[in-house]
DNA sequence: CATGAATGAGGGTTCATTCAT
DNA sequence: GATGAATGAACCCTCATTCAT
């Protein structure tokens, strides 16, 4: 039933991010992101099954190309040292060139209901899959140490890079975030221990 | 107004978390969670002055009581090596013991509101604040690189404890969380570089 | 949940019988009962589990009211003759004393949902059993023919009694209803045939 | 404007008659109807004024036609009980052929609105016109009492007949209908006393 | 102090109808 | 004539909060 595709598909998916950026997830009325994508209430449901589906489409379709974009390029044969450090910083460039999603996916989304944020953990598995091959990779190239368990490793990688955005975006993305590229990834290769 | 006190007053608190994780935050309405307290709706704002407050009260209680025994219990003169694993292990311990707690503070009340979320952040802050103190003495004391900015430490610090409990609720609590502190603080120390 | 008692759950019924008679069935909203019955809209869920309740309720109580009336009224041991002629009395007496109960239940009802027309049907299968103990009474008293099909005299009585109410509410309730009792009650005993 | 013949509005009518009998009155949305008769939304515009149209024409067009031919049927000048046996047999072997017209006509339709529901009872009128044509005859051959109103005969009549229908229905259509014509009729004629 | 009945504002969704192509 | 994408008005229900008892 639901196009999920087309022009005003866009529109709308745009319209939300700027509206729920703007007013917060619990201000953002399926009106108010009809009204932003100039487009009717109802035209909203032309397009998606319903407001949940409109955000799991949202975070899919910016989170989910971002992902498949980390995906192809970290897929040369880099060293796993350099996948790592392109890997954190593809995130932060993507995340600092899109403030507004930014906001959206780190912040206003971890407030919708338990449907939505199920759908965007799957997305996220995806993510978290790339990470672990990154590890193991680094592993079996000999470059990472091999007796840690990777999950361990991968909490680190995710939580760090996930925290270090969420403050930013509370500090009012005053600073740099790919600035911090360099450090975190010397950091998760060399410890703070000397 | 509101009492802020008394045998109710934790009573309330108490029945919040368990309605909160039982059934979630969007299902733990005002009334539910005076009926699970055993008291009146209005009772609830005879100590509290509204829903969010008791969120907030929540927090505080629990995770200020939690942040207190943090700081004192990491007062005493050992190094910050010993510390950082201190505050892992005393992190992780708590929120074993709380399952209830754990799901309340790491998954449901990150659905809450701005005002209850900025409120969450402050006391938050404080713990904030031990993890830079064990992260300044460590570098005082030698043991830690001074080559890295103290926030990023800090983020990967709480982003990474964060992270590991959160996955720990998701999948169930099904395996000890105990067990992984040496590890994350082996990983802490010397990084995934060999 | 719903209290199903009390001074406000009647007022509630009373105030959708006059607001369905007023305005008719698609124009008879939550709100508008709500304030008919002076009181607000969320009150009438405190009574009632949602609308549809309301309109079965109202059925009930005033239709399933009148049918006990019946029932206890034939109780005794008049001659089926008797009974039948008392049956289409009470029928008309009932519904010429309350005239929008007679315009709610008779024309506005029929437009509901299947669901509160589901559960209409069962509280009126009661008043179908009491024509066919009179039915069946006739024939034990050898005052009703045996050759006929208890269920096509059934459908005769309830059929002409619901037509000829209809049509007076079509008209206007012009004219009285009781003076019909006798030609009715006559025409099923003798029949048109000469 | 609206067309009102053709190909398509044939199509358009049958269409509304399978759907309203499957689906129900208020799951009968023009665009189901639309597709099931192969045509756009939009195309039923061109052929009805609008919903209400439809289902008024539908009427019009199955018991409007059904009427001619019961009228033209006892135009010649049998007996006004053999015309009565004969009105009740035309309108069961109608319906009985019919059944999803049935459904329509009999359940579905009375959940219209006013409007529709006005226009029907017009339409309607004509039928009721043919019985109390039947019943004046049937007084002046003698054949009938005299001393009835004959608005009182024609209610039994006709409300015994639509009930009869309507139960059939309801019972899933599952015994014959025609086979209660001559107990029907026998009944109108001598009553149920002894 | 405690109660719990009462309040009433606020929003996601459906679907008959239109009109540019 | 035919299409079908777009429109936007309309409504039931929830639940945090109050206040008379």
């Amino acid at each position: 039933m639901a196009k999920r595709t087309g022009e005003k598909y866009e529109a709308i998916i745009d319209a939300a991010i700027r509206v729920i950026a703007e007013y917060g997830y619990h201000q953002a009325q399926v009106s108010k992101i009809a009204r932003e994508a100039k487009v009717a209430d109802g035209t909203i449901y032309l397009y998606f099954e319903n407001k949940d589906d409109v955000l799991i489409s949202l975070f899919n379709e910016k989170m989910g190309a971002f992902i498949t974009d980390v995906e192809t390029t970290l897929a040369d044969g880099t060293s796993a040292v350099d996948q790592l450090r392109e890997l954190i910083r593809l995130h932060f460039e993507y995340l600092e060139g899109n403030r507004q999603l930014a906001i959206v996916t780190q912040i206003e989304l971890r407030q919708s209901n338990p449907e939505v944020r199920k759908q965007i953990g799957l997305i996220l598995k995806k993510y978290l899959n790339v990470i672990d091959q990154v590890i193991q990779r680094g592993i079996a190239q000999g470059v990472f140490h091999d007796e840690f368990d990777p999950r361990t490793a991968r909490h680190m990688i995710f939580g760090t890079i996930d925290e270090t955005v969420t403050t930013w975006i509370m500090k009012d993305c005053k600073y740099s975030l790919t600035d911090q590229v360099e450090p975190i990834a010397r950091l998760f290769l060399r410890g703070i221990g000397r």
